[in-house]
DNA sequence: TTAGGGTTAG
């Protein structure tokens, strides 16, 4: 093999071993006494993995074959390279240097080696298909495949996006007789799947002679990938057997769609089944009570996990700080974080975030700190940083860790990056600031980069400016009913009534719809929805009554309707619902009613919260003596006696 | 050996 010998390391290599037959006479004795080392073959009858433990180890055993002039034999280097590619506490590089020295690698260390490229992400400069095509078909080893190589292979081609290669492998299944074997084809599947090739990977299920749980599983996600959830129902109805994986495939489908109740209603239905939660399943329905705000479905969840002694790997750690952070417990998100004893970077970037959504600027600032200290950011840390400033108002920080950020650890500011300098900007009133950051900046900006210097001009009352961006923005992104909006509530703060009706005219013609605002609260383990001046709710008289002693109460602390909101706010809450009833007071109300003095109300709004919900919300927690916690469209607001976390920045 | 989960501005 001469494939890896350009890595410069690997003319080393052969010294380094020999260096290492130096061992002391008593350790040579022990390992061996190990009597595999004499009768390698015995160790493939059990599981490699568990007969080292540490690379040191491997490196013993492997000095001791180099010795006994057993290094170039496939059977005694094996089970040191399957340690060293795959083991968690392996060597990648030690396992590809290994394997380039081997005279006539066979089919099972080829697979290996495929297999440790998937895992290390290692594509480059040799990739799985072409070592496939060079080295393993070539006549000098002429191997032939077993069932072990296509699922490794089909699913690189996956990766490096390459159909055609992946159509070849196809051919090579059939032709290597592997055209029954069901993990062939429940790869191939999969890859037609991440192709957007469905018709292709429904085909392949159809025709298949044996389909397991996982062809099934396979097909349903491919369906709830490419957001067919319907097709993916149908398929999921007719499986004959689900299990936990084919539960969590469909509900995980609706929950990336934000159909957070189908996915609540499939999780009760598997739960009368029978089949019990694992770690891939909590992290999915912790992600449902993220979306919908319910926070104590969320506790049970993590509640669960906790006594069930599911493992909290990182996926499930990050979720569940996620849910209490989005769920407005930032408290709770921030006991659960500090008490991990392993942090990655996702959680990292989460808790981060979740400060900044909650208007905690500096001690996410701090929390980033210290995150330095201990893990390398990347960018999604500093959108989460520039956006925690932004929500605080900490300009000058932010166009510091603006610069930061590529000057410290060479990250290219991208949109997203951009489009959190120029929200900080441009919130704070430095309309023309942040305009000259639009223009100078080196990528076109994109729709929602001046949407957010948009939003400001209404908020700082920029007509000229607001009104130049609403057109344009109306035209970049016809169909965003919140362009419209913003540009007709422009006109109607400065009285251009002509012009609003115009907008509205405009999207009537176009058919954008106005998305409409409801407000959620979860009560007794149900999430209530409210909808303004909607009645459906059982108690629907009782929460209107309740409204109007709400309002009558904190008139006599100085509450004056917003009588513009009524006439500018038309497009946020319609028309014929008086701005007393919207949705979230409607929520506030429901949520007096049904708990006791001083408890919190934890609510979550589709929308912004509006400026005379905003006052009301304010004035509400100091006279009912209660804190309500609000989870809007951008922002959490904690509303506690009179005041609101926001300090009215919004 | 194959299927399912988390973090990103407005």
């Amino acid at each position: 093999m001469t494939f890896l010998t350009t890595n410069p390391s690997f003319n080393t290599t052969l010294s380094f071993f020999k260096k290492k037959i130096h061992i002391e006479v008593e350790e040579e004795k022990r390992i061996m006494s190990l009597c595999w080392v004499l009768h390698p073959a015995s160790v493939l009858c059990g599981n490699v993995m568990d007969s080292y433990s540490t690379m040191a180890e491997v490196k013993q055993h492997h000095s001791l074959l180099i010795r006994l002039g057993l290094s170039s034999k496939n059977h005694a280097i094996t089970p040191i390279i399957t340690f060293s590619s795959l083991s968690n506490h392996g060597d990648f590089h030690y396992s590809l240097k290994l394997f380039s020295t081997l005279p006539n690698p066979d089919t099972f260390l080829f697979n290996t080696l495929f297999k440790s490229f998937l895992l290390h992400n290692y594509h480059f400069p040799f990739n799985s298909i072409f070592l496939f095509y060079s080295y393993m078909l070539l006549q000098q080893y002429s191997l032939t495949p077993n069932s072990f190589t296509f699922p490794s292979l089909i699913k690189a081609c996956s990766i490096h996006n390459a159909l055609q290669q992946g159509k070849q492998m196809h051919a090579h299944v059939i032709k290597f007789g592997f055209g029954f074997d069901t993990f062939a084809l429940n790869n191939l599947i999969h890859m037609y799947v991440n192709f957007g090739y469905l018709g292709d990977a429904r085909k392949m299920f159809d025709n298949m002679p044996v389909r397991t749980v996982v062809s099934w599983t396979t097909i349903i996600s491919g369906y709830c990938q490419w957001g067919l959830l319907d097709d993916a129902l149908d398929v999921f109805e007719l499986m004959p057997e689900k299990n936990s994986a084919s539960w969590n495939a469909m509900i995980a489908g609706f929950v990336k769609r934000d159909r957070f109740r189908e996915a609540f209603e499939l999780f009760v239905r598997m739960q009368m089944e029978k089949v019990g939660l694992d770690k891939f399943l909590a992290a999915t329905m912790l992600s449902a009570c993220t979306g919908l705000g319910a926070l104590e479905q969320g506790k049970w969840i993590h509640g669960y996990v906790e006594r069930s002694g599911i493992e909290l790997d990182s996926k499930l750690a990050t979720a569940i700080v996620d849910m209490y952070c989005k769920c407005g417990c930032l408290e709770k998100a921030l006991e659960v974080f500090n008490r991990l004893p392993q942090r990655g970077l996702s959680l990292w970037n989460c808790m981060i975030g979740g400060l900044a959504m909650h208007g905690k600027g500096e001690d996410a600032i701090r929390l980033f700190r210290e995150m330095e200290k201990l893990v390398v950011p990347d960018s999604v840390t500093f959108v989460n940083v520039l956006s925690a400033c932004a929500h605080s108002g900490l300009v000058e920080e932010g166009r510091y860790y603006f610069r930061y950020m590529t000057d410290v650890h060479g990250i290219e500011p991208t949109k997203e990056h951009y489009g959190c300098l120029v929200d900080l900007l441009a919130r704070a009133g430095r309309l023309v600031e942040a305009r000259n950051v639009i223009d100078k900046m080196p990528i076109s900006p994109d729709a929602s980069i001046l949407g957010a210097l948009l939003g400001a001009c209404r908020i700082h009352g920029n007509v000229e400016l607001g009104e130049q961006l609403g057109k344009r923005l109306i035209e970049v992104e016809p169909a965003n009913s919140g362009r419209y909006v913003i540009l007709a509530n422009i006109y109607a703060d400065c009285g251009k009534w002509e012009e609003v009706a115009n907008v509205r005219k405009l999207m009537n013609d176009r058919g954008v719809k106005k998305e409409p605002g409801f407000s959620m609260i979860e009560m007794e383990g149900t999430v209530n929805e409210f909808v303004a001046g909607e009645m459906t709710h059982p108690l629907g008289k009782a929460i209107y009554a309740k409204v109007d002693e709400m309002l009558e109460s904190i008139r006599l602390v100085g509450y004056v309707p917003d009588a513009d909101g009524v006439l500018h706010d038309l497009f946020e809450e319609e028309r014929e619902n008086p701005l007393f009833y919207h949705s979230e007071k409607l929520a506030i109300a429901y949520g007096l009613l049904k708990t006791k003095r001083g408890e919190t109300l934890h609510i979550t709004k589709n929308l912004r919260v509006c400026k005379d919900c905003h006052q009301a919300s304010k004035l509400i927690s100091k006279v009912y003596d209660c804190d309500i916690i609000i989870r809007d469209r951008n922002r959490f607001h904690h509303f506690s006696k009179g005041v609101c976390s926001c300090k009215d920045y919004w």
